[in-house]
DNA sequence: CTGAAGCGCAACGGCATGGTTGCACGATGT
DNA sequence: ACATCGTGCAACCATGCCGTTGCGCTTCAG
């Protein structure tokens, strides 16, 4: 069963997950581990101050967030959300797989000759 | 591992999941089944223009579509963008779950005494 | 035929987003 | 001491999104 509640929760996420750059970061984050601003700068076509911007939304997401070192802030991934990102679309599938059930059921009675 | 086409061809999956009354509409179609826009206008706190708007952009998105009958217009809920998101996120947290298995072949040999 | 239900199109306002530029400040290396 | 690197903050612009209202069209019911 789906909560109101845990939507409220996942759509910010999915917000957030929703921006091809903002995406980039993630996905670089996910491989390469955490990184400093001007590093997630270098490989991406947009401006370091865009970065930045991507990187705050990502951390109200609760996807990221970030420690310093010297002058360097370093973000880092936060999996939790994604994971309960990927726990909501697994349970709308899953609410899917009941409801394609129950119409089988409900039409299968009235169609026995094709199958 | 994760190429940069299905990372552009998922952030508007993510985008179109991305807005409240937008994942409860997902929710409710994946519940309930196919409906009608007044039907699905009832339960919500918006208008019908918005529903209408919003039904548009999931479409876009490949995650519904619509049919007609009478004066109705049917949408239902199209899952295979669904599952496709769910798919991006499953790679980049199992990319995340490697990463972190490099990071602590890196760091314990560091700090053996710190078990 | 007439009224009502269901819907689409178009225009509008308010607000957030994505991106840029310019400037200032602390940390670092020589 | 000085130049440089890495960031933050603020302002700005263009665009898109969210939601509304108003009007008109088709379809169904009496």
């Amino acid at each position: 069963m789906v909560r109101p509640g845990e939507l409220a929760a996942a759509a910010p996420v999915f917000a957030a997950l929703g921006d091809e750059t903002r995406l980039g970061i993630v996905t670089r984050l996910c491989v390469a581990g955490p990184l400093s601003i001007a590093w997630l700068t270098a490989g991406g076509g947009v401006t370091r101050q865009a970065v930045t911007k991507h990187l705050h939304m990502l951390a109200q997401a609760s996807l990221a967030n970030r420690s310093q070192i010297g002058r360097e802030r370093i973000w880092e991934l936060e999996p939790r959300a994604l994971l309960s990102a990927r726990e909501c679309l697994s349970q709308i599938s899953a609410q899917w797989d009941e409801a394609l059930a129950r119409l089988r059921l409900f039409v299968e009675p009235l169609r026995p000759q094709d199958g």
